[in-house]
DNA sequence: CTGAAAGCGCTAACAA
DNA sequence: TTGTTAGCGCTTTCAG
């Protein structure tokens, strides 16, 4: 950087007053602080001559406040989170807030140091998709007061926002739909930390609609990946699955990436869908509609979501108050040709 | 936050050392400053005693470097983008960086409005997928200096770092595979902004190919849709165009977005892919190995483009010096079913 | 070997 | 109506 920013003491050198003076003006207090007129609109008019930009490094040391969000999720490439994301920018954004986003790539650890790293750069708030199986880094910064909202996933026992959807009913809606298509044996295909809350809600919504229905759950029907088992899309396991199980006519898999290896392993071993074996996933995505043949999904309210979680952030960062709400919206069961 | 962050003052109170002493020793300067070993471990052990974590704002404003970086694609919900931006992420937070993340929409006042704002955060740097018109403003940047790179779109009269693929010759290889293959009245479904190089060059590709092969271009066989025209997912334009062409018997598509549009346009019209109408886009997105039928695209070396954008972003921020690197990838012609 | 002092750019009390 | 002063937390000369 050769040219040097333009900064307000600048200003102030070169029509003569003070540094608080010109600081007042450029934030709007002039009146309130009952500036005259004539001498504002010097300051204002000499800030745009110059084009002064403020310093808003400096601005977040003084006032401890540096207009910044922490966004982490799993992965922002996962079309899911990269809208959240994106829905969460433009809100910000309005705000004059701008977002890091960081990708856990759930790993506890990563996570845990993203978390630090955001509170180090001084967010005004986070909002998280958690990974961690113990909330007590989550614990401490809510105690500290630090605003924070989780969405997707939630803890039992954090008094946290959250903002999501109705996972236990929605599966059950969708294994209910399967049912009542006429499979019996129908797989259940998820992902492995147990104590991500939204996939054990699905795992629950499973079973309580096969329990409902009076079928049992055979226990070579529900498989447990864990997340590193989907890197380089390696769909070994998920094949293995299918194939071990010719009786299986339906499977449920609880996310968007699920459901892509699942197609991908039906279709490498010469079996269709839903001829052979209906498919429903958790997690719609714009492309799940134009799929051979178009996916059955259940579909969150990204848009909603997004909304409610940056929305009810802000209104923490403003109003200093902590509240426990726990917003749970419902998803939507989309019927198509799997 | 009620409970108070401690800071380098703290630790120097406590065990009676000055902050000067503690700065250095907690940046690992303590033996460049011959501090006596005892010392150093007096205040390294009291620092992590007392949990200290070193307020990056602070630090930003004191040495000018905040340890971020810019990143500014069109739409981060966009597959192409948002993998890109996990690429960057990842290499950023290996050196310690952290990214903001905007989405310009498509937008040149939003762009601008994104890199002032960036700059005014004191960013280390910015990688761009530019929408501008005219680069004035990235040129400004980059005479004072400003580490910069572009990638996806370039300017021809900028001396900027930029990584992209040669969208000319991808284009042209696909035509000539739609050539090769019998089409003879092929549609080119483009967006209009003409400034934007990735669309240009595509464009040249098509014409190129379609001279090279002695066709002619029939002028209705080439649209451009405005970025706002598919917003919504509003296709009635891309249905037009299909349904006013009958002639045409492949289409080709410079984007993803198009290619979905396209998709949805023909399906609607009831036409089949690729037997009334054939369709290749440029850009890869996963799940076009499963649409029905499956898309053949040009798929860009997304890791390597962002690989190289942030790598030499970083070296940029670290060496201070501007190069004027064009780094031309080459893209892959995936033929699939369509 | 260690510390004092200055200052990054900004804002908030408090004076005048 | 305006300015002085102080300080956010950190790093960096420079002086002991």
């Amino acid at each position: 950087m050769s040219k040097k920013r333009v900064t307000i003491s600048s200003i102030a050198h070169e029509i003569g007053v003070s540094n608080t003076l010109v600081s007042m003006v450029l934030n709007g207090k002039g009146n309130a602080n009952s500036i005259n007129k004539e001498t504002q609109k010097r300051v204002l008019d000499k800030a745009r001559e110059m084009n002064y930009q403020p310093n808003q490094v400096a601005r977040g040391l003084r006032t401890g406040t540096t207009k910044t969000i922490g966004l982490i999720v799993a992965d922002i490439s996962n079309p899911i989170y990269s809208r959240i994301a994106r829905i969460a920018e433009d809100y910000a954004n309005q705000e004059g807030y701008s977002l890091f986003v960081c990708s856990s790539d759930e790993d506890e650890n990563r996570e845990r140091k993203l978390l630090q790293m955001l509170v180090d750069r001084q967010v005004d708030g986070i909002i998280l998709a958690s990974t961690l199986q113990d909330p007590d880094t989550i614990q401490k910064l809510i105690d500290q007061n630090f605003p924070i909202v989780l969405f997707d996933r939630y803890f039992d026992d954090l008094e946290c926002n959250y903002v999501g959807v109705d996972n236990e009913t929605a599966t059950q809606e969708a294994i209910h739909h399967l049912i009542k298509m006429g499979h019996q044996n129908i797989g259940f295909l998820t992902l492995s930390p147990e104590h991500i809350s939204s996939l054990r809600d699905r795992k629950k919504g499973f079973q309580n609609a096969m329990e409902n229905a009076g079928l049992k759950i055979v226990p070579n029907h529900m498989v447990e990946l864990g997340f590193d088992d989907l890197k380089d899309k390696n769909y070994e396991k998920i094949k293995d699955f299918v194939k071990n199980n010719p009786d299986m006519t339906a499977i449920f898999t609880t996310n968007n990436n699920l459901a892509v290896g699942c197609m991908d392993a039906i279709n490498q071993l010469g079996k269709r869908i839903p001829e052979d074996i209906s498919l429903i996933t958790f997690d719609d995505v714009e492309l799940f509609q134009y799929t051979n043949p178009p996916l059955s999904s259940i579909a969150q309210p990204i848009e909603k979501i997004g909304e409610i979680a940056i929305s009810s952030l802000l209104q923490q960062i403003k109003s200093q108050e902590i509240r426990n709400l726990k917003n749970e919206l419902s998803a939507k069961l989309i019927i198509r040709k799997s």
